[in-house]
DNA sequence: GCCAACGTTGGC
DNA sequence: GCCAACGTTGGC
């Protein structure tokens, strides 16, 4: 039987990778990669499914909030960026026979209206355990409950 | 730009 | 295996 749809949550800087630049890239597709922490790193490699849903985050940008909705379109795989000196998230330590770090391939759902500023989701009482709205909250890939998920699909 | 909170590193 | 020092994240 297949697993039921998970939710996430995904952190990333607009003046790096934005919404808009979600939704401008080629098939509306991007490499969700980069991430060089070992529990982001799991969820990418373990626990993200094709048609999960993803609540594509901006961070270090004013406002912060979600900016939109986006959808896994393939599951994890190794991050070659890891194994290219070139690339600024290039890691010495990565084997490419025993891979550390992985992606996910993300697409393009929707863009908020505005932006879900993270002061109006702490002030919704049904998001008041979400994760991201707890203070020190650094992980760059939450999972999202259902009812968390719902509860947001209708502030878009 | 500041700095609190968190993750990682490395000496012991 | 502890934990201090250091580096990074990310809200403000």
């Amino acid at each position: 039987m297949a697993k039921s749809k998970s939710f996430w949550l995904m952190k990333s800087e607009p003046s790096v990778f934005s919404i808009d630049d979600l939704k401008s890239s080629k098939n509306r597709t991007t490499y969700w990669e980069g991430v060089r922490n070992y529990q982001a790193r799991n969820f990418l490699r373990d626990h993200l499914k094709v048609g999960d849903g993803v609540l594509f985050y901006h961070s270090n940008e004013d406002p912060v909030g979600i900016a939109g909705e986006a959808v896994v379109v393939k599951e994890g795989y190794p991050d070659l960026t890891a194994f290219d000196p070139k690339s600024t998230y290039f890691d010495p330590k990565s084997d490419p026979r025993k891979p550390t770090w992985f992606r996910v391939d993300v697409k393009f759902v929707r863009k908020c209206g505005e932006v879900i500023t993270l002061k109006r989701l702490r002030e919704i009482p049904a998001l008041k355990k979400m994760m991201v709205v707890q203070k020190g909250s650094r992980l760059s890939i939450q999972p999202v409950t259902s009812p968390e998920w719902h509860a947001i699909m209708k502030l878009f």
